[in-house]
DNA sequence: TTAATTAATTAGGTTAATCTAATTTATTTT
DNA sequence: AAAATAAATTAGATTAACCTAATTAATTAA
């Protein structure tokens, strides 16, 4: 079994590859995971015997197949975990992430398995990011940040970029929840504000950094 | 926070003291840990200095108010979890346990307390231990083993000391279960076998060795 | 394309939790 | 009460995961 720090570098990994490409550098998993330059570079290379990931010293680092499956087993913990805190404890979506940071160790594919099960095989987690299947398979999202979309068009909003709770609050207390239905109505030219209009709902003006960290399935155009 | 092998250790010294006495002995701990002796000796004294423990040297160790509130937290998770193990996710009596070994060290009183508002507030767990209250108050049980009974005495089965998943497993097929009344029918005075009457059922012969894991509430004489 | 800057590694420690081998303390036996 | 046995501690190491300070490698700017 390998151990909480290292499924954290190997999720880490994952993540930034996602995000930016394909190795990671020694400096930006140090960002994210808190911990100072040399300290990765170690962890690295331990990490690099067990053939979690490729490691060329000053090149950095990518995940090996293993070192992938380990990294989606942990995601899928997690969101699946997030499901449960939200869907059968009645926690806030913006409560649940650092309890699943803990969760997503628990060492029983069955355990997960039988969880998935219980919570009736849930898509997505309670942000809108999809959770891995039991063979590792994570669905290929089409959603598009709102912010590309031009004035008039549409889509449902399905997830959040930003997962802060600062943020998940600024959602709710402006009614903006997972699958409404939203259509842009005027993009103001000088800061880039968005007036959008919510299914049944009055407009509300966001910011573009708003704009900027909501997922949408952008419609069809009719 | 304390670090999961803090937590085991305060668990181990928690069940020792409540099994045979007030201090508990550097082997004992050495045993049920599996660890060398050496290791607990240096444990011990870094619990000492964090006052969860009083230790003195070559006398044994005690558990401090502190550590028992710890301990007694932990055996609360590990209750609640295994019921909602069984309740919920459907698992068997008699594979619960190592799961619930990990997520006891799931750190949040807010999620203990939820789950045990989920779980309907159990007051025992799958193999009838008590549950500890928020509060870490543990029911005073009353219950006696079976072997402990006379002739024609009667009881309910509310608990085992024994929770190997090979003895858990007998039972189910004997067909012994929770909450059955029982009487005993006979006891052949050349080894301690007991022939037990269980509710509605044919009679059933079991070892002294069984009925010396039985824990029975005993009923009143009538 | 050399110099300056930034990123990464090496060198050398620390702490928690473990170990083995040697020694000391406590408990039993004779 | 001395000897034998058993339990516990000390001494000295090891490993994972971290650190700071110093050095080297890579990138960007002049
Ligand atoms: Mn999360
Ligand atoms: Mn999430
Ligand atoms: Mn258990
Ligand atoms: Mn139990």
């Amino acid at each position: 079994m390998h151990s909480f720090t290292e499924e954290n570098y190997l999720k880490a990994i994952y993540k930034l590859q996602e995000a930016n490409g394909l190795v990671v550098a020694t400096s930006a998993l140090a960002q994210v995971l808190e911990v100072h330059a040399p300290s990765v570079t170690d962890m690295l290379k331990r990490m690099a015997g067990k053939k979690l990931v490729t490691y060329q010293k000053s090149k950095g680092v990518k995940l090996t197949e293993k070192g992938r499956q380990v990294a989606v087993g942990i995601i899928r913990n997690h969101r699946l975990w997030e499901v449960f805190l939200v869907d059968k404890l009645g926690y806030k979506w913006d409560e649940v992430h650092d309890l699943a940071e803990q969760l997503e160790h628990i060492h029983s594919e069955d355990l997960t398995n039988k969880l998935d099960m219980f919570l009736g095989f849930p898509k997505a987690d309670p942000h809108g990011d999809p959770i891995p299947d039991a063979n590792g398979v994570l669905p290929k999202s089409k959603a598009v940040l709102l912010s590309t979309l031009k004035m008039g068009e549409r889509g449902t909003f399905t997830g959040v970029t930003d997962h802060t709770p600062a943020f998940l609050n600024y959602l709710d207390k402006s009614g903006i929840s997972l699958g409404n239905s939203i259509k842009v109505k005027a993009i103001e030219e000088f800061d880039q504000t968005y007036t959008i209009q919510l299914k049944d709902k009055k407009d509300t003006v966001i910011s573009y950094k708003v704009a900027n960290s909501l997922l949408v399935n952008k419609a069809e155009a009719a």
